[in-house]
DNA sequence: ACTAGTACATAGTAGCGCTAAGTAGTGGAA
DNA sequence: TTCCACTACTTAGCGCTACTATGTACTAGT
């Protein structure tokens, strides 16, 4: 990851990863995966993991411990009503920053 | 500030001062009331000089020390060829974050 | 036995915005 | 003339988050 975008994800993962798990669940190999073929493709494991243990531990995901054919257990996240509603002000957050960043891209020259 | 508004500035408020140095230079008091004026409404005054003390320590900025009718001596900061390089870099990480944001927000729902 | 892929965990580090407290100069109100 | 408000800059210490690095554990193929 560039220095730039590492700062960037600062704020912005967490809501990204919430985003992702609306409609459906997802453990925390595959979340991984998902970001990689979204383009973030040197996230850190590690990452994820932390962040993961984050947002369960904030209250915002439900998790299930299912077995899997290819190796230890998944844990699988799926957002509940907090995570909902956690998610929405990231993107109350995120269209005011946004905004306000793109008036000033169109601003100059 | 929200928490999560602060997490999001991270990375990005670098370059939204950037940004505002683009065409016109200014002094650190200005800036701090530039960015209250368009909706950063309680930024706080030691995060931006602490940020100009970085961006002139990277060369991403000159300095002029030019008195003041009001009070101590202003600091004009003015973006030179890198801090303008940087700049456009910012906007590259921006562009990218926001449209894979953007197309998340789509797909929920 | 070895390797690769799947799957999760975590201690330590660096970077950045915030808090809080300070210094310094000017001008007006009490 | 004392006090306050505004202007203007500085900096130590804190909390949060992504990254680095390393480790554990299970399965399947060679």
């Amino acid at each position: 990851m560039g220095k730039q975008m590492t700062e960037m994800l600062k704020g912005t993962l967490e809501g990204i990863v919430l985003a992702l798990l609306t409609g459906k669940p997802a453990y925390g190999y595959e979340i991984t995966t998902l970001l990689r073929e979204q383009g973030f493709s040197d996230i850190a494991e590690g990452t994820v993991y932390a962040l993961l243990v984050r947002i369960e531990q904030k209250g915002l995901v439900d998790v299930e411990k299912r077995p899997s054919e290819k190796g230890p257990p998944r844990k699988v996240y799926s957002l509940n009503d907090q995570g909902r509603q956690e998610l929405q002000e990231f993107w109350k957050t995120w269209t005011f920053l946004s905004e306000r960043i793109e008036q000033l891209n169109g601003k100059e020259k």
